[in-house]
DNA sequence: ACCAATAGTAAGGTTTTTCCTGATTGTGCG
DNA sequence: CGCACAATCAGGAAAAACCTTACTATTGGT
């Protein structure tokens, strides 16, 4: 059988030294490559096709979850397993309605490494155990479609909003996404318009308040 | 010579693996224990009474500032290297108080923890390149006067900054504390030079950060 | 297959805000 | 007394946001 190829992507180095170090342990297994940001991960698992992907909340740019949902809509064969510092449900469920396949906890034990990644290989859904069932039978219930539409933002806007909220302007906001200023006022016109919020400030808040951006 | 022995305390088995794993390419280093939290840390030094302590700083129950505290008073010779994961000035000003000799981001590669442990052994304070020496040697002059006048903003300039977190405009808050435009302007330039933050969107994450406003 | 809705892109012109460089007044402190 | 610093304000230049409009590609629905 051939070996589970995984993709680790965590912002940070010694962090992602741990992971490999418990990866080491389990056999079947083989690390195709390691990215330090969301937007790397991306291009990564275009290019190296893994069928897992190791990956933190928390990563400068392009964050986690924007990086899933990019990843889930391109590549739904790689399998997206969140790494997370936090136990909170809340987290949980962005994560899964970003198309994740696991949640697992930092402080999770080898054991439940290799349980999560058998979980997941296996075509199941894999959440560390503080973050129970219930959670899980709602959420398969729920097609696609449906979940695409309770959605407030386009991933688009998403990305432009976390971009914004980091403290990019507008002028960098385009440069580093390639587009003209004019399209990223229209994105942040919009953006505004859905969320029903006017004010910069605003948008930081609610940036924070789902997750979209981390405050140090 | 004999090998410096450390502890080191994260919540996170990952992370503790990971730091073990950079360790053992470290030649002369021995781990003698690991702590998952705060309390464990502080029994675990007086126990073990190692060279150096690496410790995160989030922490359950008792969080790393505090421990460090604690040991830095009852262990002076346990030399304390603060493991983070951001960059922020603001919590190295805080490691440093607690009495922290060093600041090491968790991104950091492993010739930098080395070098890190190595200086520190010295008795250097070491801090990740990001939080370069400038930081250092302004720590190190100032004594207790100066660092009481080292409140970062003025009552108004906090007031003000508050009224920008949650939304205000200038032109909103000139109205409500009934002064001219050109005044907000002018705190508001005060506020970002003294926190060297230039865009409401980091001040923000500073406002909130410090809890000066709060979110929901 | 066709129509409607939505996402993503963008320009032109106007208004608003910010930025830079000053200035004045009051207050505590050595 | 004079100095440092907080708080107040202005004029003018530069930048950014705002409003309107519009084209294209996808996608969902009938």
């Amino acid at each position: 059988m051939n070996p589970t190829r995984l993709l680790v992507a965590d912002d940070h180095a010694l962090v992602r030294a741990g992971i490999r170090a418990f990866l080491e342990r389990i056999p079947n297994i083989e690390v195709v490559a390691e990215a330090s940001d969301g937007r790397e991960v991306v291009e990564l698992v275009a290019k190296q096709q893994p069928d897992i992907v190791l990956m933190d909340i928390a990563m400068p740019g392009l964050n986690g979850l924007e990086a899933t949902r990019q990843i889930v809509e391109t590549w739904p064969q790689a399998r997206v397993i969140i790494l997370s510092m936090h136990a909170s449900e809340e987290y949980v469920w962005q994560a899964l309605r970003a198309g994740a396949r696991g949640y697992l906890l930092k402080g999770a034990s080898l054991a439940e490494l290799e349980l999560a990644l058998s979980s997941v290989v296996r075509g199941e859904i894999y959440l560390s155990p503080p973050l129970s069932q219930p959670a899980i039978t709602e959420y398969v219930q729920r097609t696609g479609k449906d979940r695409a539409r309770e959605e407030k933002l386009t991933a688009r806007q998403r990305e432009i909003l976390s971009l914004i909220a980091e403290g990019k302007s507008t002028k960098q906001v385009a440069l580093q996404l390639n587009i003209s200023v004019k399209t990223v006022e229209s994105h942040r016109t919009q953006i505004m318009q859905r969320l029903n919020i006017h004010d910069v400030a605003g948008l930081v808040r609610y940036a924070i308040k789902t997750g979209l951006v981390k405050i140090e």
